[in-house]
DNA sequence: CTGAAAGCGCTTACAG
DNA sequence: CTGAAAGCGCTTACAG
């Protein structure tokens, strides 16, 4: 393995000298920088980060740590923050982590090692950062959840308005004069806290300010977040309750898996049930139907969160907490339908 | 932060047998490895990796490097072989790079940086390999190309034959009555090299050997492996050629574009126009109707790349290049139609 | 502008 | 079973 060393033998100079080259060092003469860069491209040499990092102790770049390797949702705000990201000269680490890994012990030892100026996350289970966000001393942002009631000012916090948006998705239904509803999705208590269910509970509250009573049992199926298990709770409560005219997916991954699962019952959509997804995802929108989603502001997401954690780096702001709002996409996915109606538009 | 030495000079040890503890070697005594351990759950102490792989010159571990993180396809891929190598007793290091990066100078710096006894490439620009894989000594799979003219011994390759599968997808349009085919898709020569055409290519020949005349400006738009992408290409060639009853999407994700182009131009799916994709996403069986497809078979691509990579690192087997079949799906997206009808099935 | 040297946090023969 | 010491490949004051 070629080294530093070896760059210096060769060019007759020191290592101090190569290493000076190597970071673009001015107090370095326009021969030897030549001399040293030519031998460099010569023998492809590629300096040791590890040795690298465990000497420097300064900070530098950024570092995104994203929850699920298959969430569309966040690799569309990724690609955003990115893009935000190379107007600034910080460089950009991205890591992908499991769904159910400790996201906050992961940042910790990247803290340690690579010693980054701040972190965003993408997706975090309060539970973690409870317990041990505490170590972490650089400016951090939180993506997708709260962060309000956590009491650490070195984390900020941009988050869609959960709950008022999935007031709007039932309000959009009610709006179109579907009266039976039932709700997809909302994990009921898995090990990252209880996905989606203030989305579900929010909704019902919804359905209830409107005098409409909500049976769980014939209105609910909780999924989680995949096309699969979207399938196949829609099929469960179409099945058991096929009077249902409407149907309100806490994901679009669900929606997409709702829809099939009409299909398969010989229900058209919109015509015989109508369906709102949430998210905002791109599939929405090639969908045929385009599905009718409540979609989250992933731009300003990524924006905000690029944008505060800059200053607080730079400037050290505190800290803040924002909500972002969303928009009810219409898509075509959901039909109005007469009052009194039995079912469907006919 | 906590170093090892800290946590020698809390227990009275040497930092020698503190590393030995955290490093599970046999010969501690159980009052020490007790100690050092409650000392090190204590102060919640990580050892510095950097450090840890400067010093270690062991290999470890084994490495899978993604191309693109938007890649539904790769993502299938990758999920099965972490499913495979939970078996073995390698911890699997997985690193997502940008479509347009240097996936081979990338495996190279963390060759030199984490010493993997192994890579699997999913994806990977054979311009890349040729001009500097040669600097890479350890078993590596490549999956989605042939590896097999690059000339180098420690590099094995498992690949669905896109040549005889995208004949496939045009003989079953072609068996299913449609004479008046249009390709969507193959990116003509990006920076990635031609991806895709190759399939385009044999489609053509397909069509060709069929004695159905080709004129590529009628018959064919490029496209890039996006919906978005999809859409407007589909849309183009819908647009200068109206009379088509049949089109073949180079990937799935194409096909989804694809049919939303049509339905914007008032035609359905199957009925007014057939589509068949390639890949076989998951989408394709949830989709309304389901998209017709190839379908790579995902689980033997991955399984046969864990097999193959694990036997090459313990018995140092010689490379392999093989071609694993693919299944063509008839979904409900292609329609039989009548010879000689003039368009669609009435 | 350049070199010699200390040291980052670990691992690992070596000696006992 | 344990400790003292060398050294992994770099960076960075310090001195000149």
């Amino acid at each position: 393995m070629t080294t530093i060393k070896d760059i210096a033998r060769i060019t007759g100079y020191s290592i101090g000298t190569v290493s000076r080259v190597i970071n673009h060092h001015p107090d370095v003469s326009e021969t030897a920088r030549q001399r040293i860069e030519e031998v460099i491209r010569e023998l492809n040499f590629q300096p040791n980060a590890n040795a690298k990092m465990l000497k420097q102790t300064v900070t530098s770049g950024i570092t995104v740590l994203i929850k699920g390797t298959r969430n569309i949702f966040f690799e569309t705000i990724l690609e955003e923050i990115q893009n935000y990201l190379r107007d600034s000269d910080e460089d950009v680490n991205v890591v992908f982590i499991d769904e159910k890994e400790n996201e906050v012990e992961t940042a910790l030892r990247l803290f340690i090692e690579r010693r980054p100026k701040g972190f965003i996350f993408l997706g975090g289970n309060p539970r973690f950062f409870r317990e041990s966000f505490g170590r972490i001393s650089v400016p951090c942002v939180l993506v997708s959840d709260s962060a309000k009631n956590f009491g650490f000012d070195n984390l900020s916090s941009f988050t869609t308005d959960d709950t008022a948006a999935a007031k709007e998705a039932v309000s959009y239904l009610l709006y179109s004069g579907h009266r039976k509803i039932g709700i997809v999705g909302g994990a009921l208590n898995n090990e990252s806290g209880a996905i989606g269910m203030n989305r579900v509970q929010s909704a019902i509250e919804e359905l209830e300010r409107n005098h409409i009573a909500f049976d769980p049992d014939l209105q609910f199926e909780p999924s989680r977040f995949s096309m699969a298990d979207g399938y196949l709770a829609a099929d469960r409560l179409l099945k058991k309750n096929p009077e249902l005219t409407a149907l309100f997916a806490v994901g679009d991954m669900v929606a997409i898996g709702t829809m099939r699962a009409a299909a398969d019952r010989g229900l058209r959509v919109p015509e015989d049930l109508s369906v709102i997804g949430f998210d905002g995802i791109e599939y929405t929108h090639y969908s045929v139907p385009r599905i009718a989603t409540v979609r989250q502001d992933t731009d300003a997401l990524a924006k905000r969160s690029v944008e505060d954690l800059l200053l607080r780096i730079n400037y050290s702001r505190p800290s803040v907490h924002e909500v972002i709002p969303f928009r009810v996409i219409a898509g075509e996915s959901v039909a109005k339908i007469r009052e009194n109606s039995e079912k469907g538009i006919d």
